[in-house]
DNA sequence: CGTCGATTCAATCATCTGTTTGACAGTTTC
DNA sequence: GAAACTGTCAAACAGATGATTGAATCGACG
């Protein structure tokens, strides 16, 4: 009868996951703190008593997922770079490092491949709005370490054409996270039931054609076993 | 002192006016009816009065903007199409039938340059929750024909790769309308201060890459003047 | 046992939400 | 001039919102 057995503040676990699925289902402003307390069976002060206020769990809702997927990304070019000594790296190599976090992020996580995508997209749209300042000190970092990489291996693009770019890759990615679902709901079998990595790939392949554009003569990728890295 | 002088119902004008406003900069959903009629100089119950409810407004506004872009770019395709009889027509073309609109009627508008795309990014991006079955209808013929073009154009593509290009290609312009904005501030100079129609005319070459990725014999385009058309 | 800090709870706070009402004024119609 | 229609307005509606309070309950520690 008791609540109290296994850990300390449970609770709080319970509110997370619970406004975690809500968030990711019907955005971050239409969820008010009953429905969370509510499916969470908590009561209504919990989310003031834990997390100081509605904002204080958004943002640790935002951090707890956004975090680890631009470590990911920032490790994952790290690694490419050193690889590559001084040469530039190749754009799919760019891109996969940017997106391919998603899926190895969602596999560690409890929520499944379609809240997760959702909430995701969902916290990326928030960019420049909202976002603690955590988070935004780190996507200045990333956004900087990436739109370098990039203009080393696209020497021949303005710095204003790359940084556009630069901005509808990541539309495509946020579009494909959060209306995904709705995509191969209302297009049924024309979408298929891709998996994740297929249509990550997919992307990748996309946004890289995207930012090569305009460059066919292609100097950079010429030494490059352009598709061993990729399963397309 | 009457308020009666010009003509009937510009109280509902105003209102229009001032929530197409407060909608494009903060979203559909956080304005609330009194924000409206605050703006607007209008009391409380003018809104139910004139659109029913703030449903109506929001259906109003969504109407009032969507149908005209869509009907452009249903236009275009068509008078492209024509003119190039039973032809496939070139990607750079379609995807200008499909982004050019936007263009086009932002000048037709009274908003300013920044509030329309604002408020057409919303738009877009409510697709598949909360549009009238109106609109809904006019989106589904449209995604249709725009299928159909780019399906005759690409026939190397399966349906499914098509579905999630095109996907990818909405994305990227939902993402430029609605955070281009804070790009520019952002970024600053990186990013310049563009012309809509240098902005538009970047994604329309970023997208056409990405839908032609994989298809780098291009036996389509090869009899087409690329580059006449676009001011790139 | 008694005290302490941590947690939970029902109740309540002031404020905001969209909507409705009924009275009032202005114009139009017969 | 009476009636009907159109628009505006202050006031109030019921419900939802985020936040706070003070008492109650818990396990742990001395």
């Amino acid at each position: 009868m008791s609540p109290s057995n296994v850990s300390l503040s449970e609770a709080k676990l319970r509110l997370i996951e619970a406004a975690e699925i809500l968030f990711a289902d019907k955005g971050f402003e239409t969820v008010s703190i009953r429905d969370i307390t509510t499916a969470a069976k908590a009561n209504v002060a919990a989310i003031n008593y834990h997390f100081g206020s509605r904002d204080g769990l958004v943002n640790a809702i935002l951090t707890r997922y956004i975090v680890p997927v631009n470590d990911e990304r920032l490790l994952r070019l790290d690694q490419a770079e050193r690889s590559h000594g001084s040469k530039p790296l190749p754009i799919e190599q760019i891109v996969d490092a940017f997106a391919r976090p998603l899926v190895t992020q969602v596999r560690k996580s409890e929520l499944s491949e379609r809240l997760f995508f959702k909430l995701l997209g969902r916290s990326f749209a928030q960019q420049n709005q909202g976002l603690p300042p955590e988070l935004e000190a780190q996507f200045s970092v990333l956004i900087n370490r990436f739109a370098k990489a990039l203009a080393k291996t696209l020497p021949g693009l303005t710095q204003e054409e790359l940084v556009w770019r630069f901005h509808f890759a990541a539309g495509a990615m946020i579009h494909m996270l959060t209306h995904g679902e709705a995509l191969v709901r209302l297009t049924g079998g024309a979408s298929g039931t891709p998996t994740m990595d297929a249509t990550i790939s997919r992307f990748i392949r996309f946004a890289a054609a995207g930012f090569r554009d305009g460059l066919d003569a292609r100097p950079i990728e010429a030494d490059h076993p352009q598709g061993l890295l990729f399963d397309f």
